[in-house]
DNA sequence: TCAATACTTGTCTATATAGTCAACTTTTCA
DNA sequence: TGAAAAGTTGACTATATAGACAAGTATTGA
């Protein structure tokens, strides 16, 4: 009611929704764990709805409807894939290279298990929502980052393996540690994996890789 | 009818089900895909029923409930898991184990991809039929595999890196090529792995686990 | 202050789904 | 051969779920 009186100095043009929309990134965030846990068929909107703290037909005002909330929710995620992914990027030195992309993964890991996890069961599940992304910017970029390993085997800087597999393994490797952390806390008799523990598993797959891949 | 006579011939005590209980089988083939691919929530009886094309209620004759039936998917599962976990057994040459070992996990990704997806989905959603296996059998076993890890390490014959993270990148590896398979397709511009392809990799995977934890 | 627009939400509906049940058919074994 | 047991199945029920909708409230810019 006071501050009504001082809302008459002009906030710029009209947005839609420039306040309320923190609904929509909280309905993002529940959505993406949910769906991460529980899959797109095994997600329920009402359990997103609670989660997020907003009421189901709330939901639908921001979202057409469970596939648009999902393919948002899978866009957001892609992005920072991309991010991630574009790491790996051209120079002259491998170990320097490889060593920073696969902190990278791992710091990715660490930050966004719920992102990890959500891609992980998108691709367990046959991948039925990105066939254009894995067709289009995916297969390209992947090229790419192919031929800078085929550089490097050219010039001795590594051994002469299927790049291909390399980047498999980085991935499995990194990515391991969000999917399966329930796994991990088992054997490592840990409640969480701390900072300091992804830290000491990135050198051992960086320890492994580099030397693996005769980089050094 | 006509067999009908020769049936007097006695074929020893009865037993449930000893022919019939193929029906079983059918249906926990179907609900290992099913399960499998959307998940506990995400799988429904219905396109169980469908798969092993049997009606719905039949379903319900052999198990429980929907529960019921995830538990002994998921029991079957965990047999094989440990199965190819054992072959991974102390022995004087670490590079014939870890050789042996990584070749037998990629045989079991291509041989059971939806054994290895199943158990993948049930960890990203947080294990929570799992607990009793990771806790009981799993966590002794991993122990022990460990400790052949540490004697080797003490004897110089391979690089002082924590166990757990080598066994992970194993696991990590090998099963990303059932785990992921539509990715690794697109990557590779293939339709399927071949038998080849699956030892072309586990040869990349051996090269980098190897050389990489210092073995040979 | 006001009308237009953005946003919220309780209630309702159609459908999908897990599970039940009783009638039915087939197999078993004495 | 026959009675008992194993196995099968169509029809049913209760519930959970995605989504629609209309009536409401809050915010905006003039």
């Amino acid at each position: 009611m006071a501050n009504r009186m001082t809302t008459h100095i002009s906030r710029g043009p009209y947005k839609p929704g420039r306040i309320r929309e923190q609904s929509r990134d909280l309905i993002l965030q529940a959505a993406e764990a949910e769906f991460a846990c529980h899959g797109f068929r095994g997600a329920t909107m009402q359990r997103i709805a609670e989660s997020a703290q907003v009421p189901k037909a709330n939901i639908h005002y921001y979202f057409s409807n469970k596939l648009g909330l999902y393919g948002a929710v899978l866009e957001n995620t892609l992005n920072l894939w991309d991010t991630v992914f574009n790491e790996l990027s051209s120079h002259d030195d491998p170990a320097d290279v490889l060593g920073r992309y696969i902190d990278a993964k791992m710091n990715f890991s660490r930050t966004n298990p719920s992102a990890s996890r959500l891609f992980a069961k998108e691709m367990i599940s046959g991948a039925p929502h990105l066939s254009a992304y894995l067709q289009q910017d995916y297969r390209l970029w992947f090229k790419q980052r192919m031929s800078i390993f085929d550089c490097w085997i050219a010039q001795k800087k590594m051994d002469d393996l299927d790049p291909a597999h390399v980047i498999f393994m980085i991935w499995a490797s990194t990515q391991y540690y969000a999917d399966f952390e329930p796994q991990i806390l088992i054997a490592t008799d840990t409640q969480s994996q701390s900072e300091a523990s992804y830290q000491q598993a990135a050198n051992s797959i960086k320890h492994i890789i580099l030397k693996g891949c005769g980089i050094g």
